[in-house]
DNA sequence: TGCTGTTTGTTAGTATACTAATAGTATTCA
DNA sequence: TGAATACTATTAGTATACTAACAAACAGCA
């Protein structure tokens, strides 16, 4: 007779997910500036590697719906690190790019978000990773 | 000279991890019964192991702060999944348990849950497989 | 005993992330 | 042209996740 396989939640996929995720986020808040965000940062560094780009475009190349990104597109706009204008062509969309206090912060922002991923990636080589691995 | 290395958002392990993060969440509730969550079925999972916990300790076994897992408890007690009590040897202390109702939910939602990560597994073996990698 | 510091839980505020309903605009094609 | 369809954006509602401020209860120790 084989033994019944216990449930661990400790090896669950979603478990180990969340972990990780609140780690990655912890390590970037004590890296960046106070005023970007994971998702912030995500959102003005697509900008500033594509340009202008209506608000729902720039939800599908940062992974955000459509509700989301406007969340953060407002938060940005409140900063004023973002602006956003009707596009004349198409006047359903929100073109969004970055103010010019915008592209400072993230050009300066990079660097350190590259940090971030390595902090992040030497941070798991422990449980996690044997986890990631099976 | 080298070439300055660029700056790819799609490399950087946020957004990885972010992508990954909603697949899986996305599986759960296409698996799962809707009255649970990932979240909601880790705590339920943990009461089912474990026995009775009180509200801080269900959290940092989930890996939940206490506002986050207050707010899942509210969720599950409103459900009729768990129900709470004062704990007579700590007045401080709530004791959270699963109702019979939330027994036969999480014993029902366990095999399923094996199924989830299997199939979140399998569904990375493209691009982030190679990230997590890297 | 009584003070101090810790633990437990609540509340308010902000941010991300989704669904569903809605409205306005653009495109396609009969 | 005009109707059907698709796309863009907003709003409301729910859920997770954190910080900070607070109150109540407990534990250790002078």
């Amino acid at each position: 007779m084989k033994p019944t396989k216990p449930y661990i939640l400790e090896d669950q996929i979603g478990h180990v997910l969340r972990k990780v995720s609140q780690r990655h986020t912890s390590i970037f808040s004590s890296v960046m500036p106070t005023e970007l965000t994971p998702t912030r940062f995500a959102a003005m560094a697509k900008l500033w590697e594509l340009g202008p780009l209506s608000q729902n475009e720039l939800g599908r190349l940062t992974a955000m719906d459509i509700a989301t990104i406007k969340g953060v597109v407002d938060r940005l706009r409140v900063r004023n690190l973002v602006e956003s204008e009707r596009d004349p062509n198409d006047a359903r969309r929100q073109l969004i790019k970055l103010t010019s206090k915008g592209e400072e912060v993230i050009k300066k922002a990079i660097p350190d978000a590259l940090e971030v991923t390595k902090l992040t990636v030497d941070a798991l080589t422990q449980a996690e990773t044997k986890q990631l691995l099976k």
